[in-house]
DNA sequence: ATCCTTGCAAAGCATTTGCAGTCAC
DNA sequence: GTGACTGCAAATGCTTTGCAAGGAT
């Protein structure tokens, strides 16, 4: 175990609340704008992990004349703040997860689907798949600070 | 634990071998070309996992007229016949990795680059961390058939 | 008032496609 | 000989950028 990933796995909080915003931009040096509120309620509020298409389409709801630019804007201020995250996949648009806190991903292969797992995330796992692999990177010059899994497969017809 | 993953566990052989080439290219419905057989080699001879751009850069030194677009079309002959995999990341171009068992990656988060782990693939490792992992899901509706693990982390200074 | 952000259009990068000529089987 | 593959150039899809007008602090 280390720190870094000690950390991840203690923070409770997973989708930040909405003041939260204003003070993650604040930090990044970044203004708080209608536009990125927007972006932000909406990803707050899907399960799914949108593409930057899926979310101008819901944005443009409650903002008729956004620009796709704009949404590409905001989500890499989301990113910037890490209020959220970039997802990418071979294939088709990168994805944007806006819970904050350390989880596993499903994804499903034939649709492309991702979605949040609620099992909780476990610091010690890399301890079970081996004991000694984080100090034997480490001593090979590679520190680890973080883990990512997901799960590959399918939904049933 | 389930058949397919413990099909991919059981695997002993990382990098296939030359004859391996004609072999999965058949099974496949597809031509053993030299272009083929260039990409393929260069990707079998490197540890890195190198983007289309650069296996094309390689490539060249022995076939120097080949053109990008082929080098493109043989990498996914390559992944259609279960010989190479294909790894995004959030900024850049794609990666290939030739080696076709089950293995894990470790990703340095400053240069971007990616390497394989000597680490044997666990396949029980869903299990230990939650051991109704994977029939909850598949109750669910999710049918669970492989996993992707990748260490983060940084090279020392 | 200052500097950041928006929206538009244009550019950029990675990748794919259409097609005539060539090669593998 | 037949159908698949190559190489070229053009097209595509996703994302970023430049810039003038508008908005946040």
């Amino acid at each position: 175990m280390f720190d870094g990933m000690r950390r991840l796995a203690e923070k409770t909080e997973g989708v930040a609340e909405p003041g939260e915003l204003r003070r993650a931009l604040d930090e990044a040096g970044l203004r708080l704008t209608r536009q990125r509120a927007a972006v932000f309620d909406y990803l707050r509020s899907v399960e799914s992990h949108p593409s930057a298409e899926e979310v101008y389409a819901a944005v443009r709801r409650d903002i008729p004349h956004i620009s796709l630019a704009t949404v590409y804007k905001a989500l890499e201020a989301l990113v910037e703040s890490h209020l959220a995250a970039k997802l990418a996949y071979a294939d088709g648009p990168a994805r944007y997860d806006c819970r904050c806190d350390a989880h596993y991903h499903i994804r499903c292969l034939k649709t492309g689907q991702v979605r949040d797992l609620p099992t909780a995330f476990d610091a010690e796992l890399l301890d079970k798949l081996d004991p000694t692999l984080i100090d034997s990177l480490r001593q090979q010059g590679f520190q680890v600070t973080d883990y990512r899994l997901e799960l590959l497969g399918h939904f049933a017809d």
